[in-house]
DNA sequence: GTGCGCTGTGTAACCGGTTACATTTGAACA
DNA sequence: TGTTCAAATGTAACCGGTTACACAGCGCAC
C-alpha cells in the first residue's frame, strides 16, 4: 500500500494492457472482448482502483455534478425536494452540490459563480426570477438550467413545477365551495419569492367571489403565521377562514387560535399549502394542498440527467397538486 | 465569443505572459510585480476567465469539495446544520456535496463511494458508528473525516458536537428539580442513531432518582410522538412529564394531549430537545434544550478548512447546549 | 491468393491547470 | 566595469484520464 490510490496506468501495467483498454472497460465500451473485460475488472477491484474524477472531468469536459441554488433548506418542502433530487441524480452517477441563497439575488449570483467555478454541468434554480448577470453567466458558458417550483409554458426556459396562481385559485374556490365569503390570505414575504407573488395574484383574481378577501404578509415561519393571525383575531376582522400559503404559517394560525381560545374549525377555518408530513397529525388535521415536492425533485433530476446525457434540450413538466380535505375547514351554511 | 470559456493560455496569449505567471497571479503568489498583476487581473476579467476546476484539481490533487453524509435532511436540525456548513465552507472557497443515507449503513457506504469517486477532500459523518468498510475506504485514501452531533473525547477520531448522554441527564434533572417523579422518555428509533442510544443511556443512568422512568421508542415524527404519547395517556400510565428527545416528538405530544383534552402543563408536562424555531411559538411555549445546530455547522466547517489548508490533524470541539425554560413544564409541589 | 471488412487493442495527443527549475533582468556594490 | 544576488518571468514536465486514429489478426468472398 505504498501508493495511496491506483491509477489507470497501474491497472494497465498489472494486466499488461494499454490504458485505452482499461478506460474502455471502465466506461462500458463494447469493443472489448469478454476475456479482457474480466481480466481488467478483476485487476480493478484487486487494486481498489477508482478513476480520478478530476482527470476524467478534464478530458471529457463534464463533471457529473449538478448544482442547486435554493433560497433556504430549512423548510421541509425544500428539504424533501433536495432529498429527491439527490437520490435521483445519484441513481445515474451524478452528484449534487448545494448552495443557499437566502432568497437574495446577490447571494444567488455569488453562489452561482462559485458553483460554476466548481465545474457544475447544470443548474437548478428556484422560481423564474433571476438576475441578468446570473443568466448571462450561465448562457455564456452554455450550462443548461431549469426553473423549479413553477410551471410556466410561456417561459422560454424549461420549468418543472406547478402553476402557483392556479393552485391558489383552487384553494380559494375550495373555501368558497364550503361557504366561506370572508377570507384572509396569509403569505410570506413577496419580495423573496415570485411563487408567493404568483399565488397572491392567482388568489386576487377571484376577488369578485368574496365579500372580503384580504392579503397579509408576514415572515414565513410558525411565529410569523401566529403573529399575523393573532392580530387579525384581535382586530375582530371577522374572517371565517384563513388561507395560508404554507403549512408552516397555518401551524402558526393554530397556535394563534389556541392563544385566544378559538376552536378550529368551529370558530374559524384554516387552510394550508404544502402538506408537510405533520399536517395530518395536528389537531384538527389540516386541510391543505399536497405539493409534490418529492415528485418534483425526481422530475428535475430525471430531466437534467437526460439533458446532460443526450444533450437534448431540457424538458419542462407540469406537476399536479391536489387538495387534501381534512378537518380544519368548516362547511358553512 | 467563439470559444465558450477562456483558458489560462488565452489569458497568457492576451497579455503576452506565460501561463506560469497567470497561474501565480490567479493564486495570489507574491512573486509577481504589481504592474504585471494588474495587467493579468484586467485580462482575466475582460476575458471572463474562470480557472478550470478539473485541471486545477488534477494538478493539485485537491478538489476543494467536502462531502457530508447525513441520515436525513428533512429534520430542521440537520437542515440548519447543513446550511451552516455550506455557508462556512463557502467563505473559504470550498463547496459542499451532500448525500443522504436514510440512516442505513449500506446506503451510507454507497454514498461514500460515490463521493469519494467525485474527489471529495474530506468527509463529515453523523454520529460515531459507521461500517468498517466505510472507515477502511477513507483511511486507505487518507481522506480526513469528522464525526458530528457527538462529542466523545475518548474517540480516536475527531468529534464535533455535544455530549448526548450528559444532555439527556440535564434534561431529566430539570424535570426532577421541578418535582417530577414519574417520567416517560419518548425517543426515535434506537437502531437509526447512536445519538439516541447515548441519550437513552444518559437518562437511564438517573433511574434511581425517579419513582418511574420508562422509555418508549416511536418513529421520529410528529405523528410518531403523537401516537406514542396518545397510547400512554390512554393507558393511564400516570406520567407527570414526557421528555421527548426531539421537539418534533414533543409537538406530537402536544397534539396527543389536545386529542384527549389534557392541558399542558396543568395536566401533564412536556419537554423537548433541539429548540427548533417554532418551539417558542407553540402554545404553551415549549421548554427544551437548545442544540447549537448552526454553531456546530460553523465549527465543523472551520475545522475542516483548517485541516485541509494546513494538513494539521482535525480539531475536536465540544459544543454546549442549555435548557430553555418556557411554559411546558409544570413546577409540581 | 488477394482484397475487404470487422473486431480488438495500442499509441499518443490532448484536456487546462501547477510548479520545479532555468533563465533573464536589473540594482547594488566593489 | 565586472560581479553578485534577488526578483520576476519563462519553460516544460506532469497530474490521470479519454479518444481519434493506426494497425494487427482473422474470416470470408471472389
Amino acid at each position: 500500500m505504498a501508493k495511496i490510490a491506483a491509477s489507470i496506468r497501474d491497472v494497465a501495467r498489472d494486466t499488461g494492457l494499454s490504458t485505452a483498454t482499461i478506460s474502455r472497460v471502465v466506461n462500458g465500451d463494447t469493443k472489448v472482448s469478454e476475456k479482457t473485460r474480466q481480466l481488467v475488472l478483476d485487476a480493478c477491484s484487486r487494486l481498489d482502483y477508482l478513476p480520478n474524477p478530476a482527470a476524467r472531468a478534464l478530458s471529457t469536459r463534464r463533471s457529473r455534478v449538478v448544482a442547486a441554488i435554493i433560497p433556504t433548506i430549512e423548510h421541509s418542502v425544500f428539504a424533501k425536494f433536495i432529498s429527491a433530487i439527490e437520490r435521483t441524480l445519484g441513481l445515474h452517477g451524478y452528484s449534487l452540490v448545494l448552495a443557499i441563497s437566502n432568497a437574495d439575488e446577490a447571494e444567488e449570483l455569488a453562489a452561482a459563480r462559485k458553483l460554476l467555478g466548481m465545474g457544475a454541468d447544470a443548474f437548478i434554480l428556484s422560481g423564474q426570477t433571476h438576475s441578468k448577470a446570473l443568466l448571462g453567466m450561465l448562457a455564456k458558458r452554455q450550462v443548461p438550467y431549469v426553473y423549479t417550483s413553477v410551471w410556466d409554458p410561456l417561459c422560454e426556459q424549461p420549468t418543472v413545477g406547478y402553476d402557483n396562481a392556479d393552485l391558489a385559485g383552487q384553494a380559494l374556490r375550495h373555501l368558497y365551495a364550503n361557504g366561506h365569503r370572508r377570507v384572509a390570505v396569509v403569505h410570506g414575504p413577496l419580495a423573496e419569492s415570485d411563487r408567493t407573488v404568483a399565488r397572491r395574484d392567482g388568489a386576487r383574481a377571484l376577488r369578485g367571489l368574496f365579500d372580503t378577501l384580504d392579503f397579509f404578509e408576514t415572515p414565513l415561519s410558525v411565529a410569523g403565521g401566529k403573529a399575523c393571525v393573532g392580530h387579525r383575531l384581535a382586530d375582530g376582522g371577522g374572517y371565517s377562514a384563513y388561507l395560508c400559503f404554507s403549512d408552516v404559517l397555518a401551524l402558526g394560525a393554530y397556535f394563534a387560535c389556541a392563544d385566544v381560545g378559538k376552536q378550529i374549525p368551529q370558530d374559524v377555518s384554516v387552510m394550508g399549502f404544502d402538506n408537510l408530513d405533520w399536517a395530518e397529525a395536528v389537531v384538527p388535521p389540516l386541510t391543505t394542498i399536497d405539493l409534490p415536492a418529492s415528485g418534483m425533485g425526481e422530475a428535475v433530476g430525471t430531466h437534467i440527467v437526460e439533458c446532460l446525457e443526450t444533450s437534448a434540450p431540457m424538458q419542462s413538466q407540469q406537476l399536479t397538486a391536489r387538495i387534501i380535505e381534512r378537518g380544519s375547514v368548516a362547511q358553512l351554511t
